[in-house]
RNA sequence: UCCUCGAUAGCUCAGCUGGUUAGAGCACAUGACUGUUAAUCAUGGGGUCCCUGGUUCGAGCCCAGGUCGGGGAGCCA
């Protein structure tokens, strides 16, 4: 018996097993918000209809206590979830003493130190369901495309990409790394299979504390025989598009919960602009406009908006501050007042925040330099224009991936894909076709000064029966990020590993 | 690695130009209230002001170095 299938026992006895969740009382009365991990439902002890020392009992209920109540499910259209249950039974399985995590707001080093337990509030709680939720989709989607699930191993030998930003560990004596893609492996599963996703964790020791990076996280990467770059760009814009339908229509109370505006959402139905490297700069350095916004234009008006609201937020506290210490004010009203201030103060970080960034953005936007790959700047000032994510291709080949497939019509460039999510979120897919001339491969590794020796094996694939071939590389956690608007990457992961954090 | 912001009660924060006994709200405990929605009201306990050194008659506040954390750059999904 589950919170969430309340409704099917409209008048009858149940028993839920659960947590409590939250906790009030008056005299003869003691609510109890139950969670189960179902959901969330009141319950209410009556003095008057339970035996005097189940009340006590109840009484004594802690946040967090675990416990299992017997009761009547009534109707009742004011409670999360519509109904509640009048107990008739208590039992206190463990009783919670000082559970750390208040119904107040935190700051984000106490979460994280308490992230065991911080998953059990309802907003983490929503946003698992949904990571859930985009991960069933994934593979429905590849499943039902006739995709096969080969995994890549996480153990590697060869430092393929350099090692500066690899975990190094040890197998049996020898130096091993863990893996930070699967993509070349993925190749060779696809000249197996035909169409395979590998579906994995990655590691990346790069030293980056930001909203978008992880040192662990779960990549996707779908590899597909016979698909050229234009095929590749129509199955991201499918996957994507198909990923963000289930999860708006199964995850409708999880949206609500976290607060996500779903319009963004509903908008990932219009097509995908495609952008060619060029255009996108233009775009970026504001020599070509699109739907009428200019990239530097509307960001600088974006910085006069933040410095706006800054001031506005000054006065506004100001005033509460003012109106705080008026005499005679009821306690109810300065509470009400200071909740208002703290949030306007936080509000008010993230803003001079803004306000400091901005105008580093905007030089890296004016002073772009053609030929660059893309900054997490630029892709902000790029993706502020759209409402629908956007597929930039055709790179510079100097600044990409060994592997890439050069572009037969214009040999400057390289035939890989970026898709940058729209509200600011930046690169959530990057992949592209694969070079399939050997003689181009082996001068590339030389030029990246890679050791030749290790990539034998993957020579063998343009050495028997190459054919065109295109894949492209996910991360989860980026797109769960996106889909729910989190403010950092770090809330779409159960146990976020990032620079400076191993615990819990 | 660099730039930038920060560290005060269990939590979130205030603390003015350096001044005598460091504050509020929440949480917790006790009590009041028979329908609460972060319930409300009253009372109460609770402090290594991150660390080390310096300036000063006097440092939570100023200076130097360090530790830890937030955000950004680089790198990336």
């Amino acid at each position: 018996m589950y919170i969430k299938d309340l409704g099917l026992y409209d008048g009858k006895e149940v028993t839920l097993k659960g947590w409590a969740a939250n906790k009030r009382e008056s005299k003869g009365l003691v609510f109890i918000i139950m969670r189960d991990g179902s959901g969330l439902c009141q319950a209410v002890v009556d003095a008057g209809k339970v035996a005097e020392e189940l009340f006590e009992a109840a009484r004594k209920v802690t946040l967090e206590t675990s416990l299992i109540i017997k009761g009547i499910v009534v109707k009742d259209e004011r409670q999360v979830g519509g109904y509640e249950v009048q107990v008739s039974a208590v039992e206190i399985l463990q009783t919670a003493v000082d559970y750390p995590i208040a119904k107040k707001e935190h700051g984000v080093d106490f979460l994280m130190d308490h992230r065991h337990l911080w998953l059990r509030s309802q907003r983490q709680w929503a946003i698992m369901r949904i990571r859930n939720r985009i991960i069933y989709a994934i593979h429905q989607f590849f499943q039902e495309d006739g995709f096969v699930q080969m995994d890549a191993p996480i153990f590697t030998g060869n430092a393929c990409e350099g090692t500066t930003n690899l975990f190094e560990t040890e197998y049996y004596g020898e130096a091993a790394y863990l893996s930070q893609s699967g993509q070349l492996y993925g190749e060779a599963m696809a000249m197996a299979m035909g169409k395979i996703y590998t579906f994995g964790p990655t590691f990346r020791a790069e030293k980056s504390k930001t909203r978008r990076h992880l040192s662990e996280f779960w990549m996707i990467e779908p590899e597909m025989a016979f698909y050229d770059i234009f095929d590749n760009m129509d199955l991201i814009e499918r996957f994507l598009r198909r990923v963000v339908s289930e999860v708006l229509q199964t995850c409708k109370t999880e949206l609500e919960i976290i607060g996500r505006d779903t319009a963004i959402l509903e908008n990932i139905v219009k097509p995908f602009p495609r952008l060619t490297y060029d255009e996108a700069v233009s775009i970026i350095k504001g020599e070509k406009e699109v739907n009428g916004k200019n990239a530097i234009t509307s960001l600088e008006t974006e910085l006069e908006v933040v410095k706006k609201r800054i001031d506005e937020i000054h006065t506004e506290i100001k005033e509460r501050e003012e109106k705080i210490k008026t005499p005679g004010m009821k306690k109810g009203e300065i509470g009400f007042n200071q909740a208002k201030i703290d949030k306007l103060k936080q509000e008010l970080d993230d803003m001079e925040e803004q306000a400091r960034n901005i105008p580093q953005w905007l030089n890296s936007a004016r002073t772009f330099e053609y030929g660059n790959d893309f900054g997490g700047s630029d892709e902000t000032v790029l993706t502020r224009l759209f409402d629908v994510p956007i597929m930039v291709y055709n790179w510079p080949h100097a600044v990409k991936a060994f592997y890439l497939k050069r572009d037969p019509n214009d040999s400057r460039f390289a035939r890989g894909v970026d898709t940058l999510a729209p509200e600011g979120y930046g690169e959530i897919v990057g992949g592209g076709e694969r070079e399939t001339d050997e003689q181009l491969l082996i001068e590339k590794i030389n030029e990246h000064g890679l050791p030749m020796q290790a990539f034998e094996w993957y020579l063998d694939l343009r050495r028997y029966g190459a054919v065109p071939h295109a894949g492209f590389g996910l991360g989860l956690e980026r797109l769960v990020t996106w889909i729910c608007k989190l403010p950092h990457v770090r809330e779409s992961i159960p146990f976020p590993r990032m620079y400076g954090r191993l615990l819990p």
